[in-house]
RNA sequence: GGACGCCUAGCUCAGUUGGUUAGAGCACCUCGUUUACACCGAGGGGGUCGGGGGUUCGAGUCCCUCGGCGUCCACCA
């Protein structure tokens, strides 16, 4: 066995141990009769993407939910995977198109798509790449993309089938129309962001009498060309008789109404309202209701057009405000303007403020959409922390009408063709139903030359909802067969983080409940069980992470110095459950630390002796003999059952941190700090050598089994190293992990259960002997190894110093511990294993020990008052449970003693 | 406007169903090359739990209230 090398070097372990599992297919997620499904579908990144420290969070995550299965024996399927991301994908190949001075126009629908494919093909995808080199432990031969031929025939197929039953329908509605990419967007796509702007009021002349005016105030006055009324309440009686009559509009003059309609609130502004039907949601309902015209001065690019007027047609949006202000101030139609804060809605992907737009889209009905909320809110999907359970329901109770379609090029086209020569505008909805008209299927339809295809193509969330089993070959049963469908699905939990819970988490669980096994219990149909939501990665600041702000460490150059198990362990112990994150580089010191802890503690295991033979638990079990154990033997064992048991709650619960502190203080304090050290005295002792080594390689076999799905390449060295693998393939994922209770009972077979007792007299030592090193180092003697202590003890006490002490000897660094009936004069301190001093020829500067006892015996008595008091209480003696009384006597009768002996101590320094 | 979350040591967080005058990591101070590890070891200082009120024998832990920070939803021109 190679020696291990005296601190841990990850790049060149991750590297061979990656090959290694990739070789032998280690990730491969297969159907296993007998054995339990564990599945998850990755939440597929852009395939514009590059890997954030969100992405390592998530993803780490889901390794460890991965390998933890695969250690308890379930057959493991971790499907990954990339999104199309259409708007994105396309942005980013017209802005290089924008470096040859071309737009996607320049080349047409079929040649832009093929240089989409191109750019994928070269730059795409990167992101899986760098999961890889974080170690996730994916099924890369099931690698999926949205756009894949086989993903997209089940996108179409899902189309066609909701058209089929009447859950899509097109329609002209307002929508959300982003300038930039010049294609509609959902509600969900839209940021509002607030914004100081300017409230203009505006004066319309009476048509009927110059000089008298109606005011309004408007945050948009380039839009007053597409005005086509003024508004006012019916019940205002500032204007009840202007209410027929018609002013002049003050740009692109022409006449308009004045109207009466209840949606105007008096109260705002001057109680007037210019109506513009084609830029305002509220004036378009507005302008139904009245029948007035809509006039819509914008182009697709949110230039005016020629009906803003001649004044203003061509002018950019922004620039045509400025433009209308100047006007109306040089008519004298401005009456003022005064600072405004409002909100304007931005497109979540480029930034710019969205229009509003009357436009023909394509809409769905959400199917499911009571199922979907039952089956969160009764638990048979369960989130993680449940609070989000309401923000979902929320949603779902005030849920609208999904506008699926985009005016991109880039996605899938909707598969609807309508018949050549009829005006699509004019179809009604039950036109739509008339296969004459309209041909809607996947495989297009028959005799294409009559038909011309829809131009749109659909939302990417109207294919993302679809991952959970269009990842699994659905609909087509013979791929869906291959993939393991009836055995993996549903998923057993998603990971994700809580932005998305609208546009993906509950359009999938929505998706799954229309879709898949129709008829059979909803159980069966969820995409998933558990939804576990992670924090949003801030950085020290409290700021999300950006690339515009630059606050984004490169997690790669993070695994470069820190290691992918230092960066996986450091993240995943600083993401408390619940809560968002606060990242700084500093913390992932931490993970690597821990790394290099393990590493070494592995090392100076095989420093001790040669490994006995560590192949199977059971033979490192026949190596231990329990007669020879001591109190720390015990003590580790029973810290090692309950680190086992601590981790095996946290997993189950989703606590993910608490899992990895439970793990790090187990293995730093209890196992390092303390047994490892104590076992430097007991290795001296041929009698308790053997059974020792072999206590440790129980240990650390455990530890880095439970450590494996946080640090998956380092535990799989040091596995490898100190000969766990055995004989065979060996990976750690190949062992089966035991778990608290089944460690327990092999214990308990062996007659090597630890006894609480013997641990707890562990704890008393580890009192007794950092009282004795701070008394040494408060005498500056701390690095001395030859003094003498003096212990005044009971004979309980002095049995347990007595049977330990060559191991407390070297952990207070001694070289006597003597009994003594009087202690005095000396540096002293009470211990729960007696009254200890400090025997050193130089006086103890007695002024020094009086202030500290001094200090020791007020915080002390302060604690004695208190209890005191209580016992004292007669409505305490009476209300309280016996147990907690009980123990405030007991507590009391050890200050008491404690007193005693500090004050016995004192008075001895004169 | 509505909902939710958070406010505990300098920083980031734990504190289970209320029960000794509160813990961890990092940072800080002192000492230390003892045969795994300075990516280390030992010792130490440092909070009264955002403010106020209430319930209770007893509250960081339950209730009310005020304040601050954050997120989501809605959005009046």
């Amino acid at each position: 066995m190679p020696e291990i090398t005296k601190s841990y070097e990850p790049r060149e372990v991750e590297r061979k141990w990656y090959a290694a599992w990739l070789d032998a297919g280690a990730f491969a997620g297969r159907p296993a009769a007998g054995r339990e499904a564990y599945s998850i579908v990755i939440p597929p990144p852009n395939v514009t993407g590059v890997l954030t420290m969100g992405h390592v969070l998530n993803n780490t995550i889901q390794d460890i939910l991965i390998r933890r299965a695969r250690l308890e024996g379930r057959s493991a399927l971790w499907i990954p995977g990339t999104d199309h991301a259409g708007i994105a994908t396309q942005a980013v190949v017209e802005r290089e198109l924008r470096g040859l001075k071309k737009t996607r126009h320049h080349f047409g629908r079929e040649k832009f798509i093929e240089r989409v494919w191109e750019w994928r093909s070269e730059k795409g995808g990167i992101i899986l790449e760098q999961l890889r080199r974080l170690g996730a432990s994916c099924d890369w031969d099931r690698t999926q993309f949205t756009m894949d031929a086989a993903y997209s025939r089940a996108v179409l197929a899902a189309f066609t089938e909701l058209f089929r039953r009447g859950h899509v329908y097109r329609g002209k509605r307002m929508v959300n129309w982003c300038p930039a990419s010049m294609t509609a967007l959902s509600d969900e796509e839209v940021i509002m962001k607030p914004q100081s702007g300017t409230l203009y009021r505006v004066r319309y002349e009476f048509a009927d009498a110059a000089g008298q005016f109606v005011q309004v105030v408007t945050t948009r006055p380039e839009t007053i060309p597409g005005d086509v009324a003024i508004a006012v309440h019916p019940d205002d009686p500032r204007y009840s008789g202007l209410v027929g009559r018609s002013v002049w509009r003050p740009l692109n003059r022409a006449e308009i109404p004045v109207i009466a309609d209840s949606a105007v609130d008096p109260k705002f502004g001057t109680g007037a309202l210019k109506i513009t039907p084609a830029h305002d949601r509220a004036d378009y309902e507005i302008g139904v209701r009245h029948g007035l015209p809509v006039v819509d001065i914008l182009n697709a690019d949110a230039t005016l057009n020629e009906l803003a007027g001649p004044e203003l047609s061509g002018m950019e949006r922004f620039a045509a405000r400025k433009r209308a202000v100047e006007l109306l101030t040089a008519s004298g139609a401005l009456a003022g303007e005064e600072a405004y804060q409002h909100n304007v809605g931005f497109s979540e992907r480029s930034d710019v403020p969205i229009e509003p737009r009357l436009t023909w889209q394509w809409w769905l009905r959400y199917p499911r959409v009571e199922e979907a909320k039952a089956a969160v809110r009764d638990g048979l999907i369960r989130f993680h922390p449940a609070r989000w359970t309401k923000v979902y329901l929320h949603w779902l109770e005030n849920i609208q009408d999904w506008c699926i379609s985009r005016q991109l090029w880039w996605g899938h086209r909707i598969p609807v063709w309508y018949r050549k020569g009829i005006d699509r505008d004019s179809l009604s909805e039950a036109d739509l139903a008339d296969p004459s008209k309209l041909h809607v299927s996947a495989e297009g339809p028959p005799n294409p030359d009559n038909w011309v295809q829809e131009d749109d193509v659909l939302d990417t969330w109207a294919s993302s909802w679809l991952w959970p089993f269009a990842t699994m070959g659905w609909p087509d049963a013979g791929a869906m067969s291959k993939a393991g469908f009836d055995y993996f699905y549903p998923t057993s939990t998603l990971v994700t983080a809580p932005d998305i819970i609208f546009f993906w988490v509950a359009r999938m669980i929505m998706a799954g409940l229309e879709f898949v096994r129709p008829g059979e219990p909803p159980a069966r149909r969820i995409p998933f069980r558990d939804v576990y939501f992670t924090g949003i990665i801030r950085d020290t600041r409290g700021r999300k992470m950006s690339k515009s702000l630059g606050n984004s460490p490169d997690p790669l150059d993070l695994i470069e110095s820190y290691g992918a198990d230092g960066l996986r362990f450091g993240i995943v112990s600083i993401a408390p459950q619940g809560l968002d994150i606060r990242f700084s580089e500093e913390r992932i010191d931490g993970g690597r630390n821990f790394c290099n802890k393990l590493w070494n503690a592995c090392r100076f295991r095989q420093m001790s002796g040669p490994s006995g033979d560590n192949s199977s638990p059971g033979a490192i079990l026949a190596r231990i003999d329990p007669t020879k154990f001591d109190a720390d033997d015990h003590a580790i064992l029973e810290r090692l059952l309950a680190t086992t048991r601590e981790v095996e709650r946290c997993l189950r619960e989703f606590e993910f941190s608490a899992a990895s502190q439970a793990l790090y203080g187990f293995f730093w304090n209890d196992f390092c700090d303390w047994y490892v050290e104590v076992s430097k005295a007991k290795l001296q002792a041929e009698d308790t050598r053997a059974t020792c080594l072999a206590l440790q390689d129980l240990v650390l076999r455990q530890a880095l089994l439970l450590l494996h799905p946080f640090i998956p390449f380092i535990t799989e060295e040091l596995w490898s190293q100190l000969g766990y693998a055995g004989t065979g393939r060996g990976f750690i994922a190949d062992t089966r992990i035991e778990d608290a209770s089944g460690l327990a009972a092999a214990l308990v077979a062996l007659g090597a259960d630890p006894d609480p007792r013997q641990a707890a007299s562990v704890e008393r030592m580890k009192l007794f002997v950092s009282q004795a090193r701070a008394l040494k180092a408060e005498r500056g003697v701390a690095s001395r190894r030859d003094v003498r202590f003096l212990v005044k003890a009971d004979d309980a006490a002095w049995a347990t110093l007595e049977a330990n002490l060559p191991k407390l000897l070297r952990m207070a660094g001694a070289a006597e511990i003597a009994r003594r009936d009087d202690i005095g004069g000396m540096s002293a301190a009470v211990t729960p294993l007696g009254t200890l001093g400090l025997d050193l020829a130089a006086q103890a500067d007695a002024g020094a020990e009086r202030l500290r006892l001094g200090k020791e015996l007020e915080a002390l008595s302060g604690h004695i008052a208190g209890t005191e008091a209580r016992l004292a209480n007669k409505a305490f003696v009476s209300k309280a449970p016996a147990a907690v009384l009980e123990g405030a006597r007991r507590q009391l009768a050890e200050q008491l003693a404690k007193r005693a002996e500090l004050e016995r101590l004192l008075k001895s320094l004169g």
